[in-house]
DNA sequence: CTGTTAGCGCCTTCAA
DNA sequence: TTGAAGGCGCTAACAG
């Protein structure tokens, strides 16, 4: 019951282990004949490449990996959809694993990773501290970071590819003001996260400029999930609530708070305005339909893959780059004019 | 900057490579000083294991892989979260793939990780195809379904782990009957899901012993999520609604279902009640509260993990066996007495 | 067109 | 306690 290798088939056929490699390769150099009588025999046998062996011998797999921070956040989940298609486009395999940059253990899996010499690997994190961690592994295998890197505190630049924080938080406070919103409320940044800093910052100072009030809560947990913003907007709504607008530091914070509204018994958009970051499929739903800021997980997942395949294929120097990618403000209907 | 084997380690050390190697294993029969002397060059040279040469020499990997039919929903996301902590304290790695049995290309999937020489493979799914793609493979690959099969028709039992749906669909038939509900509608049953008929039949078959009348509303997709739910309550709304309870075939489909009361103005439990199974998290939150099954996830891929590693490491011929875990119901608010 | 040989990095007897 | 040698399954360069 042990597997059948190359060598039996050889053995099988009457011809040389190297011959069936041929064969199963598609080198040239083969006569029709024996080809066809070593496929039979590998179809007839069951035989199935060892692709450690292979990934051995050519020193590389062709896996690649992506580290998501959690399966359970909507946003990853559609965009390992995309990524996996892209990745399969170009004839490698993905391996998705959990982990988080903060993670004590974050270099076990790097390690593990590089130990079967993965091609390369895709890691998702908005943390600060990523690019020191990539900045640790980047010369022994190609990484590409999705997500965004304080370009200021960042000596070494990294491959990366995200979304365009400063233009999405420019946008939706352009986008309220237009509205004739003046007091509004960012709601849900994490000090810990490079792209909901830059989201909150560029929003409050385009905000602020344009004459408008911003009010500012912090979310001081790790993660953004629903109940993070329920929990976000039950404070605000009991510690008096002024403002006409809440623009939420992305759409599963937004439905916490659509969450808390209801039981407050607050109507969106009639008592207050709302808007999300990141169009995750659920906030297109019939009653919700909220407005937000579509990343387009489908670009940025092409253009990570491109990136990576660049640097795995071509091996090349090419100057690590941040490609930011602006979103569109997506009007439906919980944001109304004041 | 290819990476330093042991064999340069060796060359350093002025040993020969098997004293090497029998340190990095922790082999008896290395002098203490040697092995510090070895380890001190590995830290300072930045070694690292080559894992497919170890695997392909121990013919076998320290990776679990599990196949998922979508990463998009909850349920396989919190699922997976248990099953990666017990892999790890068991010393395996788990890598997450993206599967469905229906798929065209599922085959290419199964070649390409017994390919790599997986230790085994957890299979979710609920399909009714699943039994006979297992069957052939089993023989290559330790193999274990997340899901059930319909053990009549399947002539060579596969080894499963799953949640008791039997039991589950009279619990939710009799839970309802105690409320004094006598109609009821199952809502939907999809015809390709073995998990799904075996919930409805059970809780069909034993709402109307007890006198009670049921509707049944299948679902015609392939995918069990809060729009396709969205979209089944419509319908009914529509369609005269006499009855005063709605099962739903799972916690997904039972969020679409309140979307579509809101918008019908029917409130919960008040116009009528409802059921879920999954116990997803989103469920539990404030606002939702969704009375369900719980399946106990945690339990469920603990054994999962047993029953796979038990035939990894033994190789054990042990009866494969379907290992049914009873849900616990868990009241919320979603269910009041009529 | 085909076989021989060497090597990928590691582990594991068998001798010394 | 250590080294030499062979093998895991496959690829590839070199002969014939």
């Amino acid at each position: 019951m042990s597997p059948v290798t190359i060598k039996d088939i050889a053995r099988l056929a009457g011809v040389s282990h190297s011959t069936v490699s041929r064969t199963l390769n598609g080198s040239p150099g083969v006569s029709e004949k024996t080809r066809d009588r070593i496929l039979a025999l590998c179809r007839q046998h069951g035989y199935q490449v060892n692709l450690l062996a292979r990934s051995l011998s050519a020193g590389r797999s062709d896996i690649i990996s992506c580290i998501l921070p959690g399966l359970d956040n909507p946003l990853f989940a559609e965009m390992v959809l995309n990524l996996e298609r892209y990745v399969q486009q170009r004839g490698y395999h993905i391996m998705v694993c959990h982990g988080r940059v903060e993670d004590s253990n974050i270099s076990q899996l790097f390690d593990f990773l590089i130990g079967h010499r993965v091609a390369g690997i895709i890691l998702f994190s908005s943390s600060r501290q990523s690019p020191e961690l990539i900045q640790r592994y980047i010369g022994r295998v190609p990484i590409v970071l999705q997500g965004v890197f304080d370009v200021a505190a960042t000596s070494i630049p990294v491959p990366a590819v995200t979304t365009d924080n400063l233009a999405g938080g420019r946008m939706a406070a352009e986008y309220l003001y237009k509205l004739g919103h003046r007091r509004v409320v960012y709601l849900g940044t994490r000090q810990s996260s490079v792209s909901h800093s830059l989201r909150c910052e560029s929003f409050t100072n385009t905000a602020r400029q344009l004459g408008m009030s911003v009010r500012v809560l912090p979310n001081e947990t790790l993660f953004s999930t629903i109940e993070v913003g329920y929990h976000l907007a039950k404070q605000i709504f009991l510690d008096d609530f002024q403002e006409t607008a809440i623009f939420a530091a992305c759409d599963s914070i937004a439905l916490g708070v659509m969450t808390a509204a209801k039981e407050f018994h607050l109507s969106i958009p009639q008592d207050f305005s709302l808007m999300g970051f990141d169009n995750i499929s659920y906030a297109s739903y019939p009653q919700i339909r909220l407005t937000t800021l579509d990343p387009h997980k489908k670009e940025l997942m092409e253009r990570a893959v491109e990136c990576l395949l660049e640097r795995v294929e071509s091996s090349s120097k090419r100057e690590p780059a941040l490609r930011l990618i602006p979103p569109t403000l997506l009007e439906r209907k919980t944001c109304s004019r004041v």
